[in-house]
DNA sequence: TTATCATTGCGTTATTGTGACACAATGATA
DNA sequence: TATCATTGTGTCACAATAACGCAATGATAA
């Protein structure tokens, strides 16, 4: 099928497809570098980044539809998402963006359900960035990370949804082990605290951090050093699955 | 409007007002009689209670549709509403329970927007239980305040909704003021515990409780005392509005 | 009038948790 | 073999918390 012909498609017919005036969008946080980042596409002809999103389809639960689209993106599976907030400002429609876009592409349609308002429901994603390949959708040019310092202008309320993203992730990180998603299997210490302190955007203590997090008992010391690096070697970590599964359904008391 | 009108309105025209697809359900919380009590409708025909629902308008903000929600079953204006989860299972339809409707009323209709699936976005109430004055709506027979402990049977998910609402107070209880929006104006600080061990579902010690509440600043205890009790008089407090406005913004570290 | 008693207001103590910091161990590099 | 940045572990003062004691209050009963 002709990229012409699946633009016409969704904007005439998706609706057969998906529930109407409900959006979904994802915010895939990975770790890199000492940076936090967050995958973001190029809309084609806009000039401008998006959250990746999509649609729910009929019969298909809302979690799963976020996780289809986080698939499709990072060929990813299996990754833990979580909604966090509704958006629903009366003028979210898309209408604007789509009617340059179709310009651009050549068609005219009069009626689509795609011009009016749509509800967004924002998901979250923790992923190991060395495991995605970034992969753009149908009506974008790219898919790329993005330093949280330093994004590109964005569609839409997009940035807004992506701060409000930022603050949930940094309230939950007392609340829920996160390190397990974003690192790979084993990782050192400061490794582990330079994450924490990238999404707190601040300073923790080493010595503390590392009783505090050890304290929770849901890291496991690994006899294996770090080979390679200049002055004292640090151990390996790796996350005890079963007490780090009990704490993501109990909680755990923890301040940084 | 007769009532076979209005309904058959609903169903044959209520989607070019509302949105598809999305719904609204509000929870709505009281305190009395050291209960903690949840404001349901009874479901015409259905035998069954429900949480107070409806839809949102085309161009209305979601929050908007919640506060015209609560409006109209409680006639409270300006309460602190918050929106706490979606609920999309791909089986949430009321097919089952319109047909029943529609058979006891008297109509026949083949297609509707009511037909079809709906999300739910789930928004919790706090309201001063003294204050509200219960109305069912066009489809319930009955507006009741029921016990958060003896509830009644439930219409679809309603009750796994209500759970999570209850999870979700809970958790909030040590980061936001909670005790403004359900208790009366003036308040014993024994009063205010009891709200707290039923929302907590376990006791607290008195003393502790009283010093905590009060290092939070959020309370200021008046010179009157509470008359024609037995025993000791408690002195009477209200919230300190200046103060309390700041913790709700910014939260306060509070482990009770 | 006075004693009783459940309840309130305020205080004390032991324990635990937290923040700030010191120092020895490590191991590649010079 | 000495150097040096970094890691691992420990200590200490202080704050927060839980557990509990006791006197004050004021309606009720003797």
């Amino acid at each position: 099928m002709s990229f012409e012909k699946k633009i016409r498609d969704l904007y005439i017919s998706g609706h057969e497809h998906y529930l109407r005036n409900i959006s979904v969008d994802c915010i895939i946080f990975g770790f890199h570098q000492n940076e936090l980042k967050v995958l973001l596409l190029e809309a084609k002809y806009a000039g401008m980044w998006a959250l990746p999103g999509g649609f729910i389809l009929k019969e298909e639960h809302m979690d799963a539809a976020a996780k289809r689209i986080l698939k499709d993106r990072t060929s990813l599976d299996n990754i833990y998402l979580q909604q966090f907030h509704v958006f629903s400002e009366p003028n979210r429609s898309t209408k604007k963006i789509n009617n340059q876009f179709m310009k651009n592409v050549g068609i005219e349609i009069e009626e689509s359900w795609m011009f009016e308002r749509f509800i967004t429901i924002g998901y979250t994603a923790l992923v190991d960035f060395s495991k995605v390949h970034p992969l753009p959708d149908i009506i974008s040019n790219a898919c790329e990370w993005h330093n949280i310092h330093s994004l590109p202008e964005m569609i839409l309320d997009h940035k807004a949804i992506l701060e409000k993203a930022l603050e949930n992730l940094r309230l939950q990180l007392n609340y829920h082990p996160v390190g397990y998603n974003l690192l790979p299997e084993k990782f050192t210490m400061p490794e582990l605290q330079k994450l924490y302190e990238t999404i707190l955007d601040r300073t923790l203590d080493r010595r503390n951090f590392q009783r505090k997090i050890m304290g929770t008992g849901i890291l496991k010391r690994l006899a294996e050093t770090k080979k390679g690096v200049a002055h004292k070697a640090p151990y390996y970590y790796k996350f005890d699955m079963r007490k780090y599964q009990k704490a993501l359904k109990s909680g755990m008391g923890f301040e940084l």
